[in-house]
DNA sequence: ATAATATTGTTGTAAATGCAACAAATTTTT
DNA sequence: AAAAATTTGTTGCATTTACAACAATATTAT
């Protein structure tokens, strides 16, 4: 007697991409939702390169563009606005001897920084709230790992 | 004798919030390159689209747009372009009284969708190659936690 | 019964985003 | 030494996206 398999349609709806790419466009949704309700006259996308550049001091725009892992374009223009509310400094500078764009935080970037930080944890501890310390930590190693094993498959030109 | 305890910046690019936009980000950005380099006709999010509404047969455009996450306007326009290609069939049906715009996959639509779904396991069985199944179903089953309770958090006006 | 509110889809518009082209300078190749 | 390729940043443009305004109809409230 033969066996009858049956062999579903895979559908992309039910992997584990669709779930990260839904998770996170509800992720980026709520964050520029509190961020426009809490008045902090950034948008999510200039604290994310702020608090970047805090960590990255000296960095080159290119390098910066990176790790924002947006292009060189909206890179230089995100930091024209940083900029011009004076929360960062550019400078030319050198680096493997050509001239680049290098960039730090001000003293005022510092002080924006921390008291955004602050409030962003409040808004954001309630959405985890359900979840222990160590479940978070374990999913967001397994995200990591994820992340960095695509890294490679991803053409960036930047 | 104090004890004097340093408080370090917490810093957003140190949560899960963070890595999971990144990870987003770069899956995102590796579907549009595979769904551009395959030449398939279809773009990623219009793919979606027609694996959504083969899974859900009959929904309203309105529905639809919950489902995908992106607004009316948005998904009436992918709409316009699957109903254009012959993927889909719009009718005009009643939903609670109300008429509405309902849809369904054509015969078309389904052989495209198959074939897709085919190509698009071999490209991205490859970003998994380095884990097992069961820290992908884990990890899958997290996200998934993790998206409904912030869910409740994210004011959809759609 | 009339007014207010809710549901649904479309059109218009402004902002965000990415890509390609360009310019300038340096390194590598021939 | 000259040509080709690489690195860096900017400008322009086309696409994507979201949001607001509108239209049409149905339900709910007064």
């Amino acid at each position: 007697m033969q066996k009858v398999q049956k062999i579903p349609i895979k559908h992309f709806t039910d992997s584990i991409y669709y779930d990260l790419e839904q998770t996170a466009r509800l992720m980026k949704k709520l964050g520029n939702q509190v961020f426009e309700k809490l008045n902090l006259g950034l948008t999510s996308d200039e604290y994310i390169t702020l608090d970047t550049i805090s960590c990255n001091a000296g960095i080159c725009q290119r390098d910066l563009a990176k790790l924002i892992l947006k292009d060189r374009a909206n890179t230089g223009r995100i930091l024209d606005t940083l900029e011009g509310m004076g929360l960062i400094t550019r400078f030319i500078d050198t680096k493997n001897n050509r001239l680049v764009r290098k960039m730090g935080i001000t003293e005022k970037g510092l002080k924006k920084l921390q008291e955004l930080s602050n409030k962003m944890e409040v808004h954001f501890r309630n959405t985890t709230a359900s979840f222990s310390e160590e479940e978070i930590d374990a999913l967001q190693v397994s995200l990591r790992r994820f992340k960095n094993s695509i890294e490679e498959f991803v053409k960036m030109n930047i």
